[in-house]
DNA sequence: ATCCAGGTATGATGTAAATCGTACCTCTGG
DNA sequence: CCAGAGGTACGATTTACATCATACCTGGAT
């Protein structure tokens, strides 16, 4: 089902994975950062802020693509991720905007810049 | 936050929880059945065909109810379960058409009779 | 009064998830 | 070429969750 990186295909998107994926803050966080951006916005993992170290960080963008939340390019060093926002709204309408309803998910700013800091931690 | 049944107000629902509570199938399975059936349907907790035992079947709707998704009503014995629908159509716009939208969550005919089988399990 | 059906409460158990440190890989910039 | 930045892979740990069995409670039927 997956492609070779492992997204899935669109019409292999399964609910319970969207909602076990958007169930966790950190994630939540990282769709509505990528859903609140303009179109195609795509970004580095280190650039939304997430408390958690570089391992954990990997793990909940695992997660993200494995539910088909976000496509992920690999650069060599640096891996761009992207919300894949109109598959998503064709297989579930309204998701994306329910996300963005669910109010900050506690941990930043959010729309504003998310900068890239050290990896402290 | 929630009242004395454990029933948050609407204003105290969080998408996480939400999110949680709709990841398990059984559970999702729970609020597609009452949300594919007519306006303010009320049942039981063992009307829904879940293949778990009494005690796992309270805790499922104790999930339920704490992430406002259910309302319960005690009967003495027996207790009613109640789609919020309105007041999770106020808060997360989109929700429950997206519940629906996910599909069977595969356990058994959904919208048909779901009739309460002896406590087998 | 009894019994039973529907549920809850309380542990116990097994599995899954989040987290981290460390080691390693791949590009880019001196 | 070497160092460093961005990530992944692996193993370990700790915590959360789904599950069950058992004991118990409440109201309706007999």
């Amino acid at each position: 089902m997956p492609d070779a990186e492992g997204h899935p295909f669109v019409e292999d998107m399964e609910l319970g994975a969207i909602f076990a994926a958007l169930a966790d803050p950190l994630r939540r966080r990282v769709v509505q950062i990528l859903a609140c951006e303009a179109q195609d916005d795509t970004r580095l993992c280190n650039s939304f802020g997430l408390p958690v170290s570089k391992a954990t960080r990997t793990h909940h963008f695992r997660i993200l693509r494995e539910a088909g939340l976000i496509r992920q390019t690999d650069l060599g060093n640096g891996r761009s991720n992207r919300l894949r926002r109109e598959e998503l709204e064709a297989r579930f309408p309204g998701l994306i905007a329910l996300v963005l309803a669910g109010g900050e998910a506690a941990v930043a700013p959010l729309c504003v810049s998310a900068s890239a800091e050290p990896d402290t931690r």
